[in-house]
DNA sequence: GATCTATTTCGCAAGAGTGCGAAATAGGCG
DNA sequence: CGCCTATTTCGCACTCTTGCGAAATAGATC
């Protein structure tokens, strides 16, 4: 966080955040907090066609939050940063105005 | 991060991470990080000009990132959700392939 | 209260992101 | 090998975001 954060290391994180700046994006990572998940079990989540999911996939592990790994058919999907998971739940308190106790935040 | 998140939870944190997801609004929290700053020091540093900072202030702000605070002529900003300053450094060892104490992640 | 200064808001043109159906791909399977 | 299934890629129309200069606003100051 000091003043000689790279351009490059700002893009990266940029992407990570553009990445979890959409709605139907964060359902994804619910249900992937959950334990892996198929993409054909995300489109029915999700509700949306399967190449606008797939293309929310692709993002999401482009910008390294999830990986996946086919087996067989399908291709399964899991969270490949799993602080992600905690920062939400920091965020969610901070907005309802708990004094979030920082060793507990990011589990 | 249960099932349960409702859709409003779910709209104020994409609104959080639409807010991250732009490098010279990242670069403001830079900044930030190092303690509060007038609008006039955030142009300087970010290299745009005052109506684009202004903008992505009132983004920052809006999403309740950051705080701001009129002192005499000046607006000064603030952070107003510390966690995202440490979720950036999760982040970036992460990338790096490190793996991190999360006891550690978010202080 | 006129003026000056710091900041925000407005309106527009350009660019980026989204969602869909159709077509392409990649393996497993008979 | 040819087919079937799960998933990705493509192309397009559409909406949202961005960045700027100009105009508006809000106080402090004279």
């Amino acid at each position: 966080m000091t003043s000689r954060t790279t351009r490059q290391v700002r893009a990266q994180r940029a992407e990570v955040f553009k990445a979890l700046g959409h709605e139907d994006r964060l359902r994804i990572l619910e249900d992937l907090a959950a334990g892996e998940r198929c993409v054909c079990e995300l489109v029915e989540s999700v509700g949306s066609s399967w190449s606008t999911v797939s293309r929310h996939l692709s993002i999401l592990k482009a910008a390294g939050v999830v990986a996946d790994e086919k087996r067989g058919l399908q291709v399964f999907y899991r969270i490949a940063l799993p602080c992600v998971v905690s920062f939400m739940t920091c965020l969610d308190a901070s907005r309802r105005g708990e004094a979030v106790e920082v060793r507990r935040c990011c589990a």
